[in-house]
Order: structure tokens, then C-alpha cells, then sequence
RNA sequence: GGUCCCGUAGCUCAGUUGGAUAGAGCAACAGAUUUCUAAUCUGUGGGUCAGGGGUUCGAAUCCCUUCGGGAUCACCA
């Protein structure tokens, strides 16, 4: 980094000197090289030409002349068009990997809220879910690396019509079975009845259609609709039947999402229910309509005008009074500020509320908060299958716990086909397939810009080797397996090389990325630069693996030296991959 | 119809404040292991960066436009 001050100022100076031209040393920009030519730090000149009044070879030449007399870590240096081309000696990377050492970084400060998962109570979590879940996770992680204090938040939706169709379709069909007596998953079993309901539900609406109704009326009017809607009423009016059976199945649901949760690996420190938090957000409605902010209609209900910044009208208050989703989140945003005080909010959502946030933050900027200036809606775009959309209503999903139960199944059987178990205990055994199949599909996941839609074929497995969590863990294993064997006092820095090869050259050079490109990932919320770095740091390591030997080199210092590459681009390793959630097995 | 997102090799994807000859993995083909884990490494073939226009010394990247895919515009959450 300091290096980089110094040529800047230099260069500025070079201006001064060989021009008499005046730039300032700030606004001078580095760029890495491109790989298909030789050099560390390219300065283009294109953008000068002007003011050194030279063609640009000429103008980098003299340039490169007068940075090679001054700075003492430059090398060399070479001109393409007008591209200077500055190349660092070994010996200031010796240097730096030297000194170099991966940890968390200080430099971000302040509290950050990620908000993620957000699960309904209706049904198990699916892939969907998965996405949002290590998306959540892993960004979460990435910040805390960069210096940041995190708070991740859980807001369950618990209540709501779509809990009454399950709890409807359990009193009428259910037969008073309970997780334990079918032998599933609480989530599973609760999920079970929403498709159930809604199978009925929509031979209900063909019989009336059937019958001569219109299909829109026909979906209001089926009598199941209405007994899910008036259970809703129920419950809001705290019939306590009604109530205890909600508890119930949520008692259920939560267990089984405990256990998904553990095994996806993620974790909370505060979770919100929206049972208790949907009434929120009335007195903001208040303050809105003394602030002017919000009219209200001739009916009583309550808007917001965002026409002026390109939005349309917004519901904020119905006309009797109740909350829309937009009142709960105006007063949910309040309550998680007032409790944790972060000056930063990441809402992990789907891109279907693309809008939904725009108009969040916005009217939560007019109401005068100044903290929503640091809401940052993360949004994700959908999985899809080859078949199309996942609907759970269907039953056209990828259940969460079945995906994680069939990666488990193909790192088994990949690891056995290689027959490098001998030796391991069956829990050592299971918790290695566990590690591998969640690190695939972690990885799988992470690696793509959240933006894009993906596309999920689960008759395709999910590959283990190229690009992939695997490659990187098998990366990490093996450096394990020869500082194993390693003797304890060559692992330390007193080494004394001179030359190195070109590989190592360039593993130096990318293991001193690290801090780069942990803070682009944070400042950017994006795992997939974490994940397409650790794929970086494991290549430019088995290069110098397939090109020279370590344990078996016979210099002492090349020996040590290499060890501690090796010792650096595991300890690399193993904190991108806690930034994605990923485990590193020392054997696989 | 309005708004927003996406379109890069056969497939899955990198490529972010505009830079050089657009990169990986998978798949295909050809090689590397008497040696530290071959879930590795090396090489070959494969491209109208959806099409067109513009800005610029320079565009996959910025602007306009057309096409294709998706989302959203609910008194659902």
C-alpha cells in the first residue's frame, strides 16, 4: 500500500520535473497489471498527454526513467503504447510476505445490523432460503473481518393468513398428528398441510367455477378461504383455542428450523417475531401526518405521495386503521434502531421487494431519520430450476434439508470412490461429508453475484472439482498434511532466500490481496469476491505445489521459506472460508 | 403500459470507480505422478460481450434505442 503513495508522489514530481506540468499525487491512478504483461503497477498515460505535451511512449519512458532513479523497490520497468509498466524487485516482495500476516482488520469501524433468513412459519425452508441464508451469513462474516461489530437479526414471519391456511388444514385433516407420530421434521409436517390446504382450496374454486363463477370471485369465495380468514380474525382477537394451536404449530416449525439453521451453520443474536411486531409503526404514522409527510384520503386511510421522485402513491394505514406490511416495516426499522443503535442496516431480501425497500428507506429518509441513510437493501435474485419457479404451493421445491442430505451423500461417495478415509473414525467420517457437501454447495452459492438469477438443476449434482468449495478445502488439507510432518523449528520467519520462482513470485503477490479484497468485498456486501479470491490464493498454491517441492527441497532456506508460504496460504484459507460459512478439514 | 434487474464460450460463471490481445471452471481432446494428498497441475480447440447507435485517445463496463428473459406497480407479507 505505502508503496503505492510513494510512486504516486514520485510521479507527481516527474510531472513538476519533466514537464512542467502539475498533478496532484491523490488523483493519480495505479492499476494492477494485466497479467499478459510484466509488471506489478501500471500507470497510463493516455489521460496526460495534454499537459506533458509528449506522445504517450515518450511521456511513459521519461516517466519510468526518472521512478526508476528515485524509487529503490522498482526494479524495472517497460512501456507498451502508453502504458507504463512498473515492475517491483523480489526483494520488496520478500518483504512484504515477510511481514505479511491474515487476521481481522480494524479497518472499518461501527455497528452494522444484517438482517437475514426471515423465514414464514408455513412451511420448511427451501433453496430460496438457502441463498438468503448463506448470503446473509457469509456478508455478515465478511464485515466482521473488515473491522466491523455485527448484529444479525432473524425477523420470523409467525403470523398472518398463510398460518391459518396450515393450522386450518391440520384441525380439519390432521387427525391430531404431531411430529413425533409421523416421524418428520416440525417444519415438514406443518408444510405438509399448506399444500394440503391448498389442494382443497383449489377444488373448491374448480367446483365453483364449474358452477358457473368467475375464477376471481371464485378464489374469495371458497368456503375455505373464508374459514382461514376468519381463524385469522381469531387470532387477532386472541380466541384462545385459536391461539394455542398456533402455538403449537409454531412450537413445531421452530424446532425443525433450529435444526436446519444448526446444520446450515448460521446463527442469530436477536430474533424478532412478527407476531409482536406487526402493530408497530402506528405512532410513525402519526408523526408522518404532523410532519406533513403523509395525507390521508377521504376514507380515513393513510399515503405517502412519492410521484416527485419517480414512485407512485403508497398505502402507509388502512382506512379502519390497520397496519399494511409497509407500517409494520416503518416501525420494525424504528424499534431494531432504537435497540441496537447500528449505524448501518443490511436487509437480506429477495429482489421481488426491490420496491418495497425503495419506498422504505425513502419515506423512512422524509421522516427524518438520518440513519436510514445507511439501509442497504441486498437484493438476490431468485433459483430457479430447469422446470421453472419453485412453488411451494406446488410442491415444485428443493427442500433445504434434502438438498444438504444429498450434497452429504455425494461427498461420501466421491471420498470413498478415492478410498482417503483409512483411518478415520465414523464420526471423523461424517463430519467430513458434512464439511465437503455443505463447503460445495456454500461455495456453489456464494460464488455468483447475488444480482443474477441462478439456475439449479438438481438432477445435475453439484461438482466437487474445478472452480469449487472442495477445490479450495483440498487446497487447505493438503498444506495441512505436510506442516504435519514438518519438523516444529523450521516453521518460523528466519529464513534467508534471494531468488524465487516465478510461481511462488506469484503466490507471494496474491496472498498479499488479502486485505484488498476483504474490504471490496465488505464495502461491495458480496461473498463471491471472497469466494473468487480463495480460488485465486488455492490455484497460485498448487501451481508452486506442482512446480517445486517443499518438505523434500534441500536447501534449509528455501525449505523454511517455503513453509511459510505454505503456513500463510492456510491460515488465508481458512478465514476466506470462514467469511463463506465453510469448514477446513485438515484430511479429506 | 410505468419502474427496476438480468443477457459474456456448448453449460455454469468472473470481469465494479471506462484501459492493453475479454478470463476461469465444467464438458471435449492431448499430456504430467519411482518424489510432500492427481478432489492437483500443464496444454489445445471454443466469443458478433443479445442487436444497433452515441460519448471518449480508449467501451463488456457510461448514455440512448431495439430485442429477449424476469420482477414489481396489492387495503398479501
Amino acid at each position: 500500500m505505502q508503496i503505492e503513495e510513494f510512486i504516486r508522489s514520485t510521479i507527481s514530481e516527474g510531472f513538476a520535473e519533466l514537464f512542467n506540468a502539475s498533478i496532484d499525487a491523490a488523483n493519480i491512478r495505479l492499476e494492477a497489471t494485466n497479467p499478459d504483461f510484466k509488471g506489478d503497477l501500471t500507470f497510463v498515460t493516455f489521460p496526460y498527454l495534454k499537459i506533458s505535451k509528449k506522445n504517450p511512449e515518450q511521456t511513459a519512458s521519461d516517466l519510468g526513467n526518472y521512478l526508476r532513479e528515485r524509487v529503490e523497490q522498482l526494479k524495472d520497468f517497460n512501456v507498451v503504447k502508453g502504458f507504463l509498466n512498473l515492475e517491483l524487485s523480489e526483494s520488496y516482495w520478500l518483504d512484504r510476505i515477510r511481514f505479511y500476516q491474515p487476521a481481522i482488520l480494524k479497518k472499518n469501524t461501527g455497528r452494522v445490523m444484517v438482517e437475514y433468513s426471515s423465514p414464514n412459519t408455513n412451511k420448511p425452508l427451501h433453496l430460496g432460503h438457502v441463498r438468503n441464508n448463506l448470503l446473509g451469513y457469509s456478508v455478515s462474516e465478511i464485515l466482521k473481518y473488515s473491522g466491523y461489530d455485527v448484529t444479525r437479526v432473524n425477523l420470523v414471519n409467525d403470523r398472518g393468513i398463510h398460518i391459518c391456511k396450515s393450522m386450518l388444514a391440520w384441525k380439519t385433516w390432521g387427525n391430531n398428528e404431531t411430529p413425533e407420530s409421523a416421524g418428520m421434521k416440525g417444519d415438514h409436517l406443518v408444510g405438509k398441510y399448506y399444500v394440503e390446504f391448498d389442494r382443497h382450496y383449489k377444488e373448491e374454486i374448480d367446483t365453483l367455477v364449474a358452477g358457473g363463477m368467475a375464477k376471481e370471485k371464485a378464489e374469495k369465495e371458497a368456503p375455505l378461504m373464508k374459514q382461514a380468514q376468519d381463524m385469522l380474525r381469531k387470532w387477532e382477537a386472541g380466541d384462545k383455542e385459536t391461539i394455542e394451536l398456533w402455538e403449537m404449530m409454531n412450537t413445531w416449525v421452530f424446532a425443525g428450523f433450529r435444526q436446519t439453521y444448526e446444520r446450515l451453520g448460521v446463527e442469530f443474536e436477536q430474533t424478532y417475531l412478527e407476531s409482536n411486531t406487526y402493530l408497530l409503526g402506528k405512532d410513525i404514522v402519526e408523526e408522518g401526518l404532523e410532519k406533513g409527510v403523509f395525507y390521508k384520503k377521504e376514507d380515513g386511510s393513510v399515503w405517502i405521495d412519492l410521484t416527485a421522485d419517480g414512485l407512485d402513491e403508497k398505502l402507509v394505514r388502512r382506512a379502519d386503521g390497520t397496519s399494511v406490511y409497509m407500517t409494520q416495516d416503518l416501525g420494525t426499522a424504528e424499534m431494531k434502531y432504537q435497540d441496537f443503535q447500528c449505524e448501518k442496516s443490511i436487509y437480506v431480501v429477495g429482489n421481488e421487494q426491490d420496491y418495497h425497500f425503495k419506498v422504505l428507506f425513502l419515506i423512512l429518509k422524509k421522516l427524518g431519520r438520518k440513519w436510514a441513510e445507511g439501509c442497504y437493501h441486498l437484493s438476490y435474485g431468485m433459483v430457479d430450476l430447469p422446470s421453472g419457479k419453485m412453488k411451494s404451493r406446488e410442491g415444485t421445491v428443493v427442500d433445504a434439508d434434502d438438498l444438504m442430505d444429498e450434497m452429504e451423500e455425494t461427498a461420501k461417495i466421491k471420498t470413498e470412490e478415492l478410498g482417503k478415509t483409512e483411518g478415520m473414525t465414523d464420526k471423523e467420517k461424517t463430519h467430513l461429508y458434512r464439511a465437503l457437501g455443505l463447503g460445495a454447495l456454500k461455495f456453489y452459492m456464494l460464488k455468483v453475484d447475488p444480482q443474477k438469477r441462478m439456475l439449479f438443476d438438481p438432477n445435475e449434482s453439484i461438482d466437487l472439482q474445478g472452480d469449487t468449495g472442495p477445490f479450495v478445502q483440498y487446497t487447505y488439507a493438503r498444506i495441512h498434511s505436510m506442516l504435519r510432518v514438518a519438523r516444529q523449528e523450521e516453521l518460523n520467519k528466519e529464513y534467508e532466500v534471494s531468488d524465487v520462482r516465478e510461481s511462488e513470485l506469484n503466490l507471494m503477490k496474491t496472498l498479499c490481496d488479502f486485505e484488498k479484497e476483504v474490504l471490496k468485498a465488505a464495502a461491495l456486501y458480496s461473498p463471491s469476491v471472497i469466494a473468487n479470491y480463495a480460488l485465486n490464493v488455492a490455484k497460485a498454491f498448487n501451481r508452486v505445489y506442482n512446480d517445486v517441492s517443499f518438505l523434500k527441497e534441500h536447501e534449509d532456506e528455501k525449505r523454511k521459506f517455503r513453509l511459510q508460504l505454505a503456513l500463510k496460504t492456510s491460515q488465508s484459507i481458512h478465514m476466506l472460508l470462514d467469511m463463506l460459512g465453510m469448514e477446513c478439514p485438515e484430511r479429506m
